[in-house]
DNA sequence: ATTAGGG
DNA sequence: CCCTAAT
């Protein structure tokens, strides 16, 4: 039995033709509304399956009536544009083909000509029908069927109608040549009459061949070479690719990027030309449907050029192996339908706009955005950095201002996709997560940035922070850690120290205020991240760490301890021993501190208790105690201070208990 | 890879 | 903290 249902239509063209009804199915009503351009023929099989055959037959005559509309258009010499051809093509596409009675085609000129195409089809039709019952009897594959039929159809098509014969037989002979037709067409037309000339071909080579199982296959091969579908997009300029997006679906667009522009489109021809596949599956008397594409060979040579394009129609083929896959059909259909759901949920941006060619192409959709969103996250990481580099402070308002905006747009997709840590520099991240990621770290740098001496800055700020205003410190995030034990994270210390400096330079409130959500977004985002020290490329070239951390007092002792344990000079050990847990401490920032801490220990431990106060506060306040071990473990290892030396100590001596250990040093 | 020392 | 040199 035969059952003519309403496929996924491509839905871009906005043609108003709509209320085309499908008079057979109930489906439609589900589906394809009023879709313009595409609706498919789709033979329902006993298991409920639809016949991709039939698509393939859908998309002859498709494009057999376009090949007829550009003939007309050729002969009448008109100036019209593509789009007219696209969208009388979609308008006199399958939905008329279906609805023969239907006297929604607005064009009466075409009337008889739609006629005359009805009656073809119809009569198609049952050639299919015909055919399939061959197959079924012979056992045939659905593919080599599909074919036979679309041939069957051709031929008769020549017979049907003149004009398209005419068109065909100039297709068939030019077939090399359809390039230098290009240039004076729009991309679109180009398209269509490649795509046509694909068709005609294909048939051709059907005939020839005999349409065996593989005649498929055989077909989609000779034939690429040929196309140039791409190279004429190629040449086109952004005005003329955005002309062709237009005749292509249906609306305008703004976006300049011509590989965009390109691969959109050509996935636009893709859709439209070539029917996808929609299942459909019985099941209680409903019909389920299932989102099911295909792309033909002809569109697949079209595409196949652009690289990026064929990557995802690289995805895609298994799908089309599907198809043509006489026995596991079903199976690898329905597998596909799974994935085609969860690609429509996670590839929500253009969703609205174009929500079925979502659907059709989805994988490559999918794809799509995330390019985009790369590009997009590029230009934009670029101007954020510059920007808030040379701004500074100021900027920060404008930054958060802009970012959500974006923000939105990947947010979901962030959430799930996120993998990546804010480890190192240079690493790649396939998901998009790079938009929260390398927020912070801008945000930061730009400071780091502006502040001639940014780190010892921040430093001081925040030891102001804990020495002055304990009490606001908790607001950032948790700073307890600073002055207890963990200290895992430094770089909150650093999210107050901004907080400070903007409630002290920017008067703007409000700014203040998204400014602390902010800065707490970006503690709680590298408290996540702790394990990796972010780092920074120079300006050399080289890369520094991102943060300075200041030294808690608790590693201070723990450095104390490990040095008095292992020895001054086995950082490494102490690393890995006693700073097993703090990952961002390295080696050598042990040494660099014990070398501070020496350096403090010695110097000015006299005058500290005195007047320091002040001092204390901006600099680690390292409590005497901590400090005289220092000079103990110091002297135990025979280190003294180079330039501060013995004078000093014997000079200033130090605090009771450690005199003598002192002394005996020195001595 | 680690260490030492200078910047 | 970064960088380099020397182990």
């Amino acid at each position: 039995m035969e059952t003519v249902v309403g496929g996924e239509g491509n839905d871009e063209g906005k043609l108003e033709e709509s209320a085309v009804q499908k008079s057979s199915s109930d489906l439609s009503s589900s589906k394809g509304i009023a879709d313009p351009v595409v609706y498919k023929l789709v033979r329902v099989e006993g298991d409920g399956r639809l016949v991709p055959a039939t698509d393939d037959e859908v998309m002859e005559v498709e494009g057999l009536l376009d090949d007829e509309k550009s003939e007309l258009q050729s002969l009448t010499g008109s100036d019209q544009i593509v789009q007219t051809i696209f969208n009388e093509s979609s308008l006199t596409g399958i939905p008329q083909i279906e609805s023969s009675g239907l006297s929604q085609s607005e064009n009466t000129e075409d009337t008889g000509k739609l006629n005359s195409r009805l009656e073809y089809i119809e009569e198609m039709l049952q050639k299919v029908k015909q055919e399939e019952r061959l197959r079924l009897a012979y056992g045939s594959p659905d593919h080599s069927s599909a074919y036979v039929i679309v041939d069957s159809q051709c031929s008769d098509q020549h017979d049907k109608l003149p004009g398209v014969d005419k068109k065909l037989e100039s297709e068939k002979t030019l077939q090399g040549n359809h390039t230098s037709v290009v240039p004076t067409l729009s991309g679109r037309h180009v398209s269509q009459s490649e795509v046509a000339g694909e068709c005609s071909k294909s048939r051709d080579e059907l005939r020839e061949g005999g349409s065996s199982t593989c005649g498929i296959f055989n077909n989609s091969k000779p034939d690429f070479s040929i196309i140039k579908g791409e190279i004429c997009l190629d040449k086109m300029s952004i005005k003329e690719l955005h002309e062709t997006f237009k005749a292509t679906f249906g609306r305008e667009t703004t976006v300049k990027d011509k590989q965009w522009l390109k691969r959109r489109i050509a996935m636009g021809l893709t859709n439209s030309c070539d029917v996808p596949n929609t299942s459909f599956i019985i099941r209680d008397n409903k019909l389920v449907k299932t989102g099911e594409e295909e792309r033909s060979n002809s569109v697949y040579n079209i595409l196949i050029e652009d690289p990026t394009v064929k990557a995802v129609i690289g995805d895609c083929d298994d799908s089309t192996i599907a198809i043509f896959s006489p026995t596991e059909d079903y199976q690898i259909v329905s597998d596909k339908r799974l994935r085609d759901s969860i690609d429509t949920n996670s590839g929500a941006e253009e969703a609205s706009l174009e929500q079925r060619a979502a659907k059709r192409v989805r994988k490559p959709t999918k794809r799509y955005i995330e390019e985009l969103s790369e590009a997009e996250f590029k230009e934009c990481s670029g101007k954020t950095v510059t920007s808030a580099k040379y701004s500074g402070l100021g900027l920060m308002s404008q930054k958060t201002q802009a970012r959500p905006a974006r923000n939105s747009s990947l947010d979901g997709r962030n959430i799930i996709t996120r993998l990546d840590s804010l480890g190192g520099f240079g690493v790649h991240v396939p998901c998009v997560s790079r938009v929260r990621r390398s927020r912070p770290r801008k945000n930061i740098m730009g400071l780091m940035k502006f502040h001639p001496d940014g780190e010892g800055m921040m430093v001081n700020l925040v030891e102001d922070a804990l020495g002055v205003n304990g009490s606001h410190l908790d607001d950032g995030c948790g700073n307890k850690d600073l002055k207890t034990v963990s200290a895992p994270d430094q770089s909150l210390v650093l999210c107050i120290a901004e907080s400070d400096i903007d409630k002290k330079d920017s008067a703007m409130d409000v700014i203040k205020v998204e400014q602390s959500l902010e800065l707490k977004h970006v503690c709680s985002l590298a408290n996540t991240t702790d394990g990796n020290i972010a780092t920074v490329p120079t300006s050399k070239g080289g890369i520094r760490r991102k943060h300075h951390r200041a030294w808690s007092l608790a590693e201070v002792m723990k450095l104390v301890e490990g040095v008095a344990r292992y020895g001054a000079g086995r950082w490494s050990e102490i690393k890995r021993l006693a700073f097993a847990s703090y990952s961002y401490r390295t080696s050598v920032d042990l040494k660099d501190k014990w070398r501070n801490l020496l350096k403090a220990s010695f110097a000015p431990t006299t005058a500290d208790k005195g007047i320091n106060s002040k001092k204390q506060a901006a600099s680690m306040p390292i409590p005497a105690p901590v400090l005289v071990r220092v000079r103990e473990l110091a002297e135990m290892h025979a280190q003294v201070p180079p330039s501060l030396g013995s004078n000093k100590l014997a000079k200033y001596g130090n605090g009771g208990r450690s005199v003598h250990e002192t002394r005996s040093g020195y001595l």
